[in-house]
DNA sequence: AAATTAAATTTCATATACTGGAATATCTAC
DNA sequence: GTAGATATTCCAGTATATGAAATTTAATTT
């Protein structure tokens, strides 16, 4: 229903080559974005002529080439106000954080994808945009099978065949019947865990944020070095993980319309 | 010449759709968009459908409204990385920080208004997009005024038409004359101070980073409350301000293309 | 400096996708 | 059950996007 097919029009089309600009991963010239487009090169070039005149591209004229514009920043600001778990998860988290004293992942599904929305960490300092809108595989994180395993039979189904199954690690799930089995164990033990399937030497262990409904809201994660801690040391925190992941959803379905139209006076766009 | 005029045929459409879905800064109705939209109902109606079905907007439908689409945030976060100062300057705001013990700011123009990118703060925690993404005036902040006094003529000239001069506190500039006056002296000082002209209580100094060919990248500010500090304090600071934003500049330069394609495997889009 | 190659931009006839007033269907409330 | 609001679809007319090819511009080589 809701699926991003490729072809929405114009619309689609020229949102299909900002994401080519965003996939190359720094600022990139005209023939790159021309030989990478599916379409044709005068309407690929009108694009991001439209793209740039826009600011969702800007273009660097000492260095003629194209990088994803700011407008995007902004943009990006209101949706995670106001689409995220993140705002509503705040103070939740920051408390788990405390407690846990480990990292701390709040991660959303994104077209099958995890998109990581906020993060706490013991060590580091902030981190900004580096963390939140990061995406990562969801068949091989913590965040990524908690999610899946509380999917319904339709909303799997599309999940899974975004899945690349590539092999990150030697314990990586690399086939679908595998995950399918461990997101059944899952199901039922409640929580997922990460044994370095994604990154050697970094385990966690994740619980869904699940609505009354019963829709995946999200998940949230703690996270750890296979070096310092175990799993089963991990698997303490579960009962806290999964209550602040209850607290979480209830706290999304109260919260209707919590942010006011705070008024920022600004000029003409 | 890079304008954003407000219709670049039916993508521009549907970008100023996804802005009106932002300004109203909290999920929307379809019928509080279709009356705010320049665009005949069925028109946007049909905008709003394509722009959901990219996940651009996403639909509530327990709520029944429209909130701006986690595909932002993804987008952003390649935006942040690849065009903003953020990377670049990410260990000297550190050190900066951490020499002054106050809270730094940067920022960087986005169609005449001040687009924060980062943050440090002593006391905070991270606040992730919270602060990355904001928006804010130009005329009446340091970083705005440090920006803009630093613009050569027909930048300016654009950047002043989106001004709205709103009197926020009592020691705001209301009018183009007064504000250019300042700009010279910002001009020739080399840094713009705040005096209470945004929030009542808040006050700092800031320094633009310039290029080597002297375009304006983004600026630099050292914030604090005017109950702790005075001007003539936070002005001790501006030499080592001055020498972060050279540093930035000249990193900036130098980094051409530092971010390689690190490969994320995941599926299709 | 001329020649060669690559990159950027424009042309133009065609086809397609967008348009929008109005009709209709669907939901909500009383 | 009816009124009023909201959501969705129709369809002819038309503006807009399309894309192969040609042209201009810039970068490299000889």
């Amino acid at each position: 229903m809701t699926e991003a097919h490729s072809s929405d029009g114009t619309v689609g089309k020229a949102l299909k080559v900002l994401e080519l600009a965003a996939d190359f991963g720094r600022p990139t010239r005209l023939p790159e974005l021309i030989s990478s487009s599916p379409y044709p090169k005068a309407t690929t070039y009108r694009l991001i002529q439209t793209l740039t005149s826009q600011n969702m591209l800007q273009f660097d004229s000492e260095r003629k080439c194209y990088a994803l514009g700011l407008r995007l920043v902004r943009l990006a600001h209101a949706a995670w106000n106001q689409s995220s778990l993140a705002p509503v998860a705040k103070q939740h988290i920051d408390k788990l954080a405390a407690n846990v004293g480990e990292t701390v992942h709040l991660a959303q599904l994104d077209n099958g994808h995890v998109l990581y929305v906020d993060k706490r960490s013991s060590e580091d300092k902030l981190e900004m945009f580096s963390e939140a809108g990061r995406i990562g595989p969801a068949y091989c994180t913590g965040v990524g099978k908690a999610m899946l395993a509380f999917l319904n039979g339709p909303e799997l189904c599309e999940a899974l065949k975004h899945q690349a199954f590539h092999r990150f690690t030697n314990s990586t799930f690399c086939d679908k019947a595998k995950l399918q089995d461990e997101l059944r164990i899952i199901q039922s033990s409640g929580y997922a865990v990460d044994r370095e399937e994604h990154e050697d030497g970094i385990i966690c262990v994740a619980v869904p944020i699940v609505s009354k409904s019963n829709r995946v809201l999200g998940a949230l994660s703690v996270t750890t070095s296979a070096y310092r801690n175990t799993i089963e040391q991990l698997e303490r925190f579960v009962p806290e993980l999964a209550r602040t992941a209850e607290s979480i959803a209830a706290e999304a379905a109260s919260w209707k319309f919590p942010h006011h139209n705070q008024e920022i006076h600004l000029g003409s766009r």
